[in-house]
DNA sequence: AAGTCGGGGAG
DNA sequence: CTCCCAGACTT
């Protein structure tokens, strides 16, 4: 049994075809896509694309950008490794096989960045060969067709559902078929309120004829996230511009600027004049506020700082930055120190 | 197998 | 608040 036909002739219908990277489909602007939409909306994703279409329209562009430029263009969106590892395979796609995508999972995989799932879409859509996609969407509607119990996280589940995922996966229109299973997991067989009414597989679905729709896909068993507290500190200068940090390349916010960040509850002057080297006056402390990230909970504290004299040759011109309000540098910034960059504006 | 990595939309 | 999104990678 599959449920090619059905999707397809439900797709040629009610399929979306008007989404950008739908439009001039190429292998680049389908695998810049798909990167961009690992674990994001697609509405959170049409103007970051537009954007990096604009900028960067080739894989040669992309891979002669500056690693700071690249991830200006990422602001906002999230897993800023992507955005090094897209920027990393450029490089490896024009430096070793001359500008030409590889037409198979196999070889996409190895790309940083791209795993089955990913090189499966681009082989797919981007080239019309047959190869298997499980993303989210896709893991709901098989999840449901078949009644797969548990939480797709746990390895078994996952191999079950990648045997469905291959089951049903057809040679004739497969990127058609891709586009539909996800558009359908996306529109009908959404996570709440699914409209089994009006779905073109609900025949098939076991899920639907035990009753327990709800059911699946199993949930991810929940955890307390932790509490982390931190300062951050908002060093104005007498030009109005405000001290900035790049992060390490590893970790939390790698690759982007930050404001310097002071434990909570040191005093920020003593940690201004210890570690940046620079004497500085406290202005104001603004109300502390959480910011959450997948794994913990971040309380910040901004407080805002003035520079009493001018800059010293402790601050390295690596790692620091003066960031003009009126004339932005085009570099990546955390997501709360554009907030704060915004409320100072 | 479990942890790391972001931010936002929807309920 | 909770839950999860066109997941990949490291430990």
């Amino acid at each position: 049994m599959t449920i090619a036909p059905r999707l397809l002739e439900w797709f040629d219908r009610n399929g979306r075809k008007n989404l950008p990277w739908q439009q001039d489909i190429s292998p680049y602007r389908v695998w810049v896509s798909e990167i961009m939409l690992q674990q994001t909306q697609v509405q959170t994703v049409i103007p970051y694309y537009h954007r990096f279409m604009q900028a960067l329209p080739t894989v040669q562009d992309l891979a002669a950008a500056s690693e700071d430029a690249v991830m200006h263009l990422w602001t906002g969106l999230g897993y800023y490794s992507r955005a090094r590892n897209l920027r990393r395979s450029a490089q490896i796609i024009c430096s070793e096989f001359g500008g030409e995508f590889p037409n198979d999972v196999e070889r996409l995989s190895e790309l940083p960045g791209v795993g089955r799932s990913t090189a499966g879409a681009i082989v797919s859509i981007a080239f019309q060969r047959r190869a298997a996609i499980l993303d989210g969407n896709v893991k709901r509607v098989l999840a449901r067709v078949h009644a797969v119990d548990g939480y797709p996280g746990v390895t078994s589940v996952a191999r079950e559902l990648w045997e469905r995922a291959e089951q049903h996966t057809p040679e004739v229109r497969v990127a058609d078929y891709t586009q539909a299973i996800m558009d359908l997991g996306a529109t009908l067989c959404s996570r709440t309120k699914p409209a089994c009414g009006i779905c073109p597989l609900v025949d098939d679905c076991q899920a639907h004829e035990l009753g327990t729709i709800a059911q699946f896909p199993g949930k991810k068993p929940p955890k307390v996230l932790p509490v982390k507290r931190t300062q951050m500190l908002m060093i104005g200068n007498s030009a109005q511009e405000l001290l900035l940090e790049k992060r390490p390349p590893t970790g939390i916010w790698s690759g982007l600027w930050i404001f310097p960040q002071a434990d909570a509850g040191a005093d920020p002057i003593a940690y201004c004049s210890d570690q940046l080297g620079i004497e500085v006056e406290l202005l104001e402390r603004w109300r502390e506020y959480r910011h959450t990230f997948s794994h913990y909970h971040l309380d910040i504290e901004p407080v805002r700082l003035r520079l009493k004299h001018a800059p010293p040759t402790v601050m390295e011109p690596e790692r620091h930055l003066w960031y003009n309000l009126r004339a932005p540098a085009a570099v990546g910034l955390a997501a709360p120190v554009a907030k704060l960059l915004e409320k100072l504006a």
